[in-house]
DNA sequence: ATGGTCGTTGGACGA
């Protein structure tokens, strides 16, 4: 089984990119971030002809999430928003696919440390630990993936000095991160070996991609029913150098059956 | 180099 997790920053402009990658790489689940559609404008068709079914939780103009599947059975318990929160902002999507329950996030940015939208990102991410602790208690095989707007640890950053105490790598947001693994989860690519300087995100501005001057805030975290048999979890950087990319490459992990 | 780039939108704002 094949997971992954893309940030695409607009599904109108990267609608074509989706479906020769899945076409490619052929996961059976793909979790969205910043697809930027309402529902009513969502590609489910378009996605169907390539065998791909769509839930999705979208607004005008910012957010929403989506997760396309290309699997047999039917998903169940379909969660599009954090229970509690009354938010207009469309950032979580969960569903059950047979026995595997997956939490589909885009995190705030946070915009500044000290900043209203940082309060709101970590009361969003309190409130998604919650949420976690009980989807946990609930599914013994449980995958939260996403756009989490947090670089882990230093070496999750191109220059740890140059973004110390900013905004994705502020103390604030990495315990809130760690609190998130320490209700029983595990950061998936940090079991196997990588490349060093591995990033999922690196900023359109000045040469940042070319230059490798990126951050790793994409992450799929799973519980320890999942990490006994994920077998592989990389970033794969190729979407990023086609022509008009998102700023965002997909992270996949693998599992055996 | 005191800016640089996208996406959405039709002037800023968010990232």
């Amino acid at each position: 089984m094949r997971l992954a997790t893309w940030n695409v920053n607009s599904l109108r402009v990267r609608l074509g990119q989706v479906r020769q990658w899945c076409r490619e790489r052929r996961p059976d689940l793909l979790a969205l971030q910043e697809t930027k559609l309402e529902d009513a404008a969502f590609p489910a068709e378009d996605l169907r002809e390539d065998g791909c079914r769509s839930l999705y939780a979208g607004q005008k103009t910012y957010n929403g999430v989506a997760i396309l599947d290309r699997l047999a059975i039917t998903p169940t318990d379909v969660v599009t928003a954090l229970p509690g929160l009354d938010d207009p902002q469309r950032r979580l999507l969960a569903a059950t696919y047979g026995d595997l329950r997956l939490v589909n996030v885009y995190v705030p940015n946070g915009a500044a440390v000290g900043s209203d939208k940082f309060a709101y990102k970590l009361d969003w991410l309190a409130r998604l630990r919650d949420f976690l602790a009980g989807e946990l208690q609930r599914h013994e095989r449980l995958a939260v993936v996403g756009d989490f707007n947090i670089a882990p640890e230093d070496r999750d950053v191109h220059d740890p000095d140059l973004w110390a105490g900013s905004v994705l790598v502020s103390p604030p947001e990495r315990n809130a991160f760690r609190e998130l693994l320490d209700l029983g989860l595990h950061d998936a690519f940090r079991l196997f070996d990588q490349p060093e300087a591995s990033y999922s995100w690196w900023d359109y501005r000045a040469g940042a991609f070319r230059r490798n001057l990126g951050l790793r805030i994409d992450h799929i975290l799973i519980s320890e029913a999942l990490r006994q048999r994920c077998t592989a979890c990389y970033i794969d950087r190729e979407p990023r150098t086609w022509q008009r990319p998102s700023d965002h490459a997909p992270v996949v992990a693998e599992f055996a059956d």
